[in-house]
RNA sequence: GACCCGUUCGUCUAAGGGUUAGGACACCGCCCUUUCACGGCGGUAAUACGGGUUCGAAUCCCGUACGGGUCGCCA
């Protein structure tokens, strides 16, 4: 019998490391949104850590102080903790590495920059610190790409000037200080992933380019760099870059949209890693159980904002009533709806098996809690095709008024014999009797939503949609 | 432009030399339902192209095309 264990593989299993605590982190810049790309960033990097019984860490590389905002960065933390990413040490959790922001960082990075200047691998240029880059061939062994191999002095010694439309001579040395003394990103990532212990760099593949450089500068502090895992970019449907205008993209849109934070997080997940079997529905649990990086595949993949929708009706389906009614009731109590009303858990029943997000929920039972029905103008007008509706609403109406027992059940004898006393059939009655008492012409299962209605509300439609009509 | 990465149904993906190339979303049809849905069943639909290697290639190799990324005193 074949064991996966003979297999061949660039992709060290996790029994290869067993004493190796795994560190991951997520690092934004906070200078916008918490976009699904930095998201599904974090998702894979806690996931990774939490799988591994290792440490999720938060840092912020806010060196850019022009770009970077405190608004940034509360949209920021307010997304991850929506999703439920948690973070053992950052803003907020403390931790031996103290401070988390890269602004406050600075004694750290000159000591390290010290460093570099007493081995001399570092010179002044026009006020800048350049780095000397070394002319050799340096090969990433990315967990996901294989072996990537690059020199940087043969690759930076020419740039592609975007105005020129060609190349042009360039200096191959990174600069990794500005001449105000504000340090550069490729520098101060590698300085904290050092500092911070991380093991596991899992990052968007735009920076699989990168890492030669990271990888000469971990060379050049002695250190030996972490693993890399460079995950496939997740595109928009036209396949370019996703951007803030695309539906989708800042997380949010989906917790004001009504998505649970586990559906997005699944649906995330999927973009680019498969538990290679058939299942797509996993609970959070799920996904630390099953994830690893050797499910992540190397090509890009576009958004579609339909299935995310499809997995996030999914999960409300697995919810459980209680735990939907605590969901639903802000997108309830918008739609003025109150979710302490005594009605709502039995209504949230009969609509939760046909909406994919909660803000669809006060669509389907919001006629409920209405004062009176909101007529569909298409809804009408297919009913009033029907010559005899006036004596079919009179004998709704009549029947109606004729039930004590005001139940599902109930109701639906009431229509049934008023469908015998018209001579027709109650499926033919159905239509007519939606669209009068609830204003459309699809919606939940009608007999509940009646008896959740009341008997007088009913009554009162019924006459009022005959006003309507004639 | 140079360098790097990639390419299986429209989309997300499975298949690690031998499968009628599997699943899911979407779409279409049928069934169920005296309403609306859910659900069930079925269907359309893919290995970018060209060369190798091999008894045999979606799978390994080379080339081409296409897509994406990088080439900042942004991250």
């Amino acid at each position: 019998m074949e064991s996966a264990i003979e297999r061949i593989d660039h992709r060290p299993a996790c029994a290869t490391f067993p004493a190796m605590t795994v560190r991951t982190r997520f690092a934004p810049s906070p200078t916008g949104f918490l976009h699904i790309g930095g998201a599904r960033t974090a998702l894979y990097n806690w996931l990774y850590a939490r799988r591994h019984g290792g440490s999720f860490l938060l840092r912020v590389e806010d060196t850019d102080a022009e770009r970077s905002t405190a608004e940034s960065m509360r949209v920021i933390l307010d997304g991850l903790r929506w999703l439920g990413l948690d973070w053992d040490e950052g803003p907020g959790a403390g931790g031996p590495h103290v401070p988390y922001f890269q602004s406050e960082r600075r004694e750290i990075y000159d000591r390290y920059l010290a460093k570099l200047d007493a081995a001399g691998l570092v010179y002044e240029d026009e006020g800048a610190i350049r780095f000397r880059v070394p002319d050799k061939i340096l090969t990433v062994s990315d967990l996901v790409c294989g072996e990537v191999s690059t020199n940087l002095k043969e690759a930076g010694s020419r740039r592609y000037d975007a105005e020129l439309k060609r190349e042009v001579e360039a200096n191959p040395d990174l600069v990794i200080r500005r001449p105000n003394g504000g340090y550069i990103f490729h520098f101060v990532n590698v300085v904290d992933d050092l500092e911070m212990g991380i093991t596991h760099v899992i990052r968007g593949e735009d920076h699989l380019s990168n890492t030669p450089k990271h990888l000469a500068l971990f060379g050049a502090l002695g250190a030996t760099p972490p693993r890399f895992a460079h995950i496939p970019l997740n595109l928009n449907p036209s396949g370019t870059k996703m951007s803030k205008r695309d539906q989708g993209a800042l997380i949010h849109e989906y917790q004001e949209g009504g998505f649970l934070p586990s559906g997005v997080a699944n649906y995330m997940a999927l973009l680019g890693w498969s538990a290679k079997d058939d299942q797509e529905i996993f609970s959070m649990a799920e996904l630390v159980e099953r994830f690893d990086l050797s499910g992540v595949n190397s090509s890009n993949s576009k958004f579609d904002y339909g299935k995310c929708r499809w997995v996030n009706g999914e999960h409300l389906k697995r919810l459980a009533p209680a735990e939907l009614a605590g969901q639903a009731a802000p997108f309830l109590a918008k739609a003025g709806i109150d979710p302490a009303d005594p009605r709502v858990p039995e209504a949230l029943g009969l609509a939760r098996e046909r909406v994919q997000t909660l803000a669809e929920l006060p669509g389907i039972i919001g006629t409920i809690f209405a004062d009176a029905a909101t007529y569909d103008e298409a809804a009408v007008a297919k009913v009033k095709e029907r010559a005899d509706l006036p004596q079919t609403i009179t004998a709704l109406e009549t029947a109606f008024a004729a039930t004590d027992e005001w139940t599902a059940e109930g109701i639906k004898a009431a229509v049934q014999s008023a469908a015998e006393g018209l001579g027709s059939k109650m499926g033919a009655l159905m239509l007519p009797c939606r669209v009068a008492t609830t204003g459309s012409a699809s919606g939940a299962d009608l007999a509940p939503m009646l008896a959740l209605l009341g008997k007088e509300a009913v009554l009162r439609r019924l006459r009022e949609f005959v006003g309507q009509i004639s």
